[in-house]
DNA sequence: TTTAGCATGCGAGAT
DNA sequence: GCATGCTAAA
């Protein structure tokens, strides 16, 4: 509590106080061209309020001219209020956007930031009360892999039937729940019975020992902390007295607590949101927060941000209709002046590399204009995947006829092995007792120093009481390490030392095992004779050979690495010293840097989340992929609900055209599978959808086509994707002629029901014993039929099940033009 | 200690 | 189909 005193972010403009009379007189600019209902929400400061904001609806902007409000009102100061975002972007995004409202740059707002930002700030101050030593460090998910199989090898523990990723991934689950060893309930161990929370006991040991936490026990420690000294909660609940909290439906059960804590005693909390764009269940966001906010905070307003800004009638009207499929929603109907627009498309092919094919044309087409449409930059499109193998395809094709793309979301700048290595050893030097970095080092490069040598610093230090550098050291000293690799270590100890007393500035000498808290002092030092900390880093990675290990690979990657590892020193020159970068980038992670040639965008559905682009391509809505087969088997019914919100969130980034496709074969894991067109589908309003027909695509393959999907279609009952598959390559007169005979059955069925309704007549082209023809798997013999999936022994592929529709009678004359 | 060769398993990924 | 991670052999 002490820390207090020299506290900057309570000092921070807190002399003066805004008069009344100067609020009066003062223009309002924020709340310009704000809708009856955003300026509800914008001036409803007081008391808790639960503000549901639909895709579009200028979210962002009420929440930003919210601040601006409560700021130029005078109603709180920059450091009264404590604005929570999930991601640092966000974080930033709204920073600036209230510098804009206020037409000045905001000074202070030091508690706006994400909820892990901000309990770092507030965990440093209040260390001890945790057990902890202010300068902690924090593990990123790697860290934690590599102690818990430390952990899980010192139990004996088979790793095969306990892998150290699946056991600290289920122990994040746990504190995204925010419980605790002692309060996670026997029953939720799993397959891990008692083992699991006994490990998670010991973890939570050894994060102590190493003065370390995870992301999860940002929140934990403060929830923890608060609980126990009401008397500080108590003095956070006032200094606090304005909390916003942007994407409420992805809290956890941990953010819950932790601001239903700070909330309790003003209830000024005003929670930003929408139930419909809840897709991050998967790692621990609670739908039930959003839901039950009313019930949580009595007496809250609910103000709904209704009026969508950004699509077109058709492409609202298409999303209404899909995510009604969902119960157990607040329910919110989004509406909009502008015009109906193009209908959403959609479209079938054989298969993924020809859906990759047909949306490359597309978007060329786009570019210069189609279908009626003005031209749109590629910068305006975007293709959104259900999972990032789909973007394979897509890469390949763009590649191959040369249409400029980005891929967001694909591995991070800081979690290349390179950028990661570096790292470690710049963490070494700053702190040498992260013996998780130093362990990552130590053998990189090869130094000849394998699991036994490395075994017996782990013996050394332990038994010692000292971290694993010293552990290190006293091997190579006592001649335990000896030999090839006893050398190398005593080369890369001094290196060390040497770096750390050049950071050190060189006044003071450095002794072995000094603390960290030298650091503290770092500014005592006149900054003239300390090396620059870029010049630090530069002759760290030389000196320690790490560059020279990827100049002597001759692996085609290699050159790469050795570039990001110069954008890694450049990016140094925006911080201080080597532990601020630190500090922010185990907090931050993103690296985007652009040209100005005008690009597709290509992402997971959830990287799109908040995104919008004028034209969106939506691929792969097949049944298993999207809606994923696991999250229906590991969730149910609540996970077919997420992933129809993922549909929602997908329709719902498009502004003037919203193209969905599927295909009927797809590679799964190197099988050709054939798909069934998503369930999501049938649920696309048929007024607002418009299915096309690919042009070019006639006559290719030749029979390929021929099968009998038309008539498995129809028999179906399935209007929409029956006509998209339709509409598609199967257009030979053979078919044409048996979609005349076969009479469409009038009602849609319900989408759970389809797949039980077959009916054997669509299939009885063949039977058993029949020789036919698939475009992937070539010749093969029916084994079974059953509905209108059938058995079919291949002669090369082997036995599969197939759909009728795909295949052709062997034989038949013309049939088979392979 | 390093490496080649085989088994395994696979969804979204912020902090 | 591919990346990862282990075992066996050099």
């Amino acid at each position: 509590m002490s820390s207090f005193d020299d506290s900057d972010a309570f000092e921070a403009a807190s002399s003066q106080s805004l008069s009344a009379r100067a609020m009066a007189a003062r223009p309002m600019p924020h709340l310009d061209g704000l809708n009856p209902a955003q300026r509800a929400a914008v001036e409803a400061l007081e008391g808790p309020v639960l503000m549901l904001a639909g895709a579009g609806t200028g979210k962002t902007r009420a929440l930003t001219a919210r601040i601006a409000h409560l700021l130029q009102t005078g109603t709180a100061r920059p450091n009264e209020i404590l604005a929570v975002t999930f991601t640092n972007k966000a974080a930033r995004e709204m920073k600036l956007r209230v510098a804009a409202l206020m037409r000045q740059p905001v000074e202070g707002m030091p508690w706006l930031g994400t909820f892990h930002a901000i309990c770092v700030k507030l965990l440093r101050r209040h260390a001890e009360l945790a057990g902890l030593k202010s300068n902690f460090t924090i593990l990123d998910t790697d860290d934690q892999v590599r102690l818990m199989k430390q952990l899980i090898l010192a139990e004996e523990i088979d790793e095969k039937r306990w892998p150290a990723r699946q056991l600290a991934g289920i122990i994040d689950g746990w504190k995204n729940r925010a419980l605790t060893p002692d309060k996670v309930p026997a029953a939720d161990a799993g397959a891990f019975n008692r083992r699991g929370i006994d490990l998670y006991a010991q973890y939570q040991q050894r994060l102590r020992e190493l003065n370390a936490v995870d992301f999860g026990d940002l929140l934990l420690h403060m929830i923890a902390i608060f609980q126990a000294h009401t008397d500080l909660l108590q003095q956070y609940q006032r200094w606090f007295r304005y909390i916003l909290v942007d994407e409420y439906q992805d809290t956890n059960v941990a953010q819950y607590l932790w601001l239903r804590l700070l909330a309790a005693g003003h209830s000024n909390i005003c929670v930003v949101g929408d139930d419909d764009q809840s897709i991050y269940g998967w790692r621990g966001a609670e739908v039930g927060n959003i839901l039950r906010f009313e019930k949580d905070f009595p007496g809250a307003q609910v103000l709904r941000l209704e009026q969508n800004y950004r699509s077109t009638g058709h492409i609202l009207a298409a999303a209404s209709g899909v995510i009604a499929g969902n119960k157990g929603r607040l329910g919110k109907t989004l509406w909009t002046e502008g015009e109906d627009g193009k209908k959403v498309h959609l479209i079938g092919h054989w298969d993924g590399e020809e859906e990759a094919r047909w949306i490359g044309e597309e978007i060329e087409a786009m570019t210069r204009g189609t279908r009626g449409m003005d031209p749109i930059s590629p910068d305006g499109m975007a293709i959104l995947v259900r999972a990032s193998h789909q973007m394979r395809a897509f890469e390949d094709r763009f590649l191959t006829i040369g249409l400029p793309y980005r891929v967001i979301g694909g591995p991070r700048f800081y979690e290349r092995m390179e950028i990661r290595d570096a790292m470690a050893y710049f963490r070494v030097v700053v702190s040498p007792d992260d013996d998780l970095a130093f362990e990552r080092i130590v053998n990189t490069p090869k130094r000849g120093l394998g699991d036994k040598a490395q075994a017996t610093m782990q013996k050394l230090a332990r038994s010692n009481g000292v971290s694993l550098l010293e552990g290190a050291r006293l091997a190579a000293e006592t001649g335990a390490i000896g030999g090839k690799g006893g050398k190398e270590l005593k080369a890369l100890l001094d290196g060390l030392a040497r770096w750390r007393d050049l950071m050190l500035g060189g006044l003071r000498p450095v002794t072995p095992g000094a603390a960290d808290d030298d650091l503290l002092v770092e500014e005592d030092r006149p900054a003239a004779e300390r090396l620059s900390h870029i010049e630090l880093a530069e002759r760290i990675l030389d000196e320690s050979g790490y560059t020279a290990m990827w100049q002597a690979d001759k692996t085609p990657e290699a050159p790469g690495r050795l570039e990001n590892l110069k954008e890694l020193v450049k990016a140094l020159e925006s911080f201080e010293n080597l532990q601020g970068f630190l500090e922010h980038v185990s907090l931050i992670m993103d690296n985007e840097q652009e040209d100005g040639e005008p690009k597709v965008t290509l992402m997971t559905l959830h990287a799109a989340k908040g995104l919008e682009f004028p034209a969106v391509f939506l691929p792969g809505w097949e049944d298993g992929l999207f809606p994923s087969q696991r999250a229906m088997d590991e969730e149910g019914m609540k996970g077919l609900e997420e992933e129809r919100r993922l549909a929602y969130v997908g329709i719902t980034r498009a502004e003037r055209v919203c193209t969905i496709s599927f295909a009927g074969n797809r590679r799964v894991y190197g099988q050709w599978q054939s798909q069934m067109p998503s369930r999501f589908i049938d649920e696309l309003p048929e007024d607002h959808v418009e299915v096309l027909t690919p042009p070019g695509l006639y006559g290719h393959g030749g029979g390929m086509g021929a099968s009998a999907s038309p008539v498995a279609d129809l028999m179906r009952g399935s209007d929409l994707h029956a006509a998209a598959a339709r509409a598609d390559v199967y257009n030979s007169p053979g078919w044409k002629r048996l979609q005349a005979n076969q009479a469409r059955p009038g009602l849609r069925q319900p989408a759970e029901a389809r797949h039980m309704t077959v009916d054997a007549e669509a299939v009885s082209a063949f039977a058993l014993d029949d020789r036919v023809f698939h475009q992937k798997f070539g010749y093969g013999t029916v084994v079974s039929v059953e509905g209108d999936k059938l058995g079919v022994d291949f002669d090369k592929a082997g036995a599969k099940h197939v759909l009728g529709r795909f295949l052709v009678a062997a034989g038949a004359a013309g049939d088979v033009p392979f």
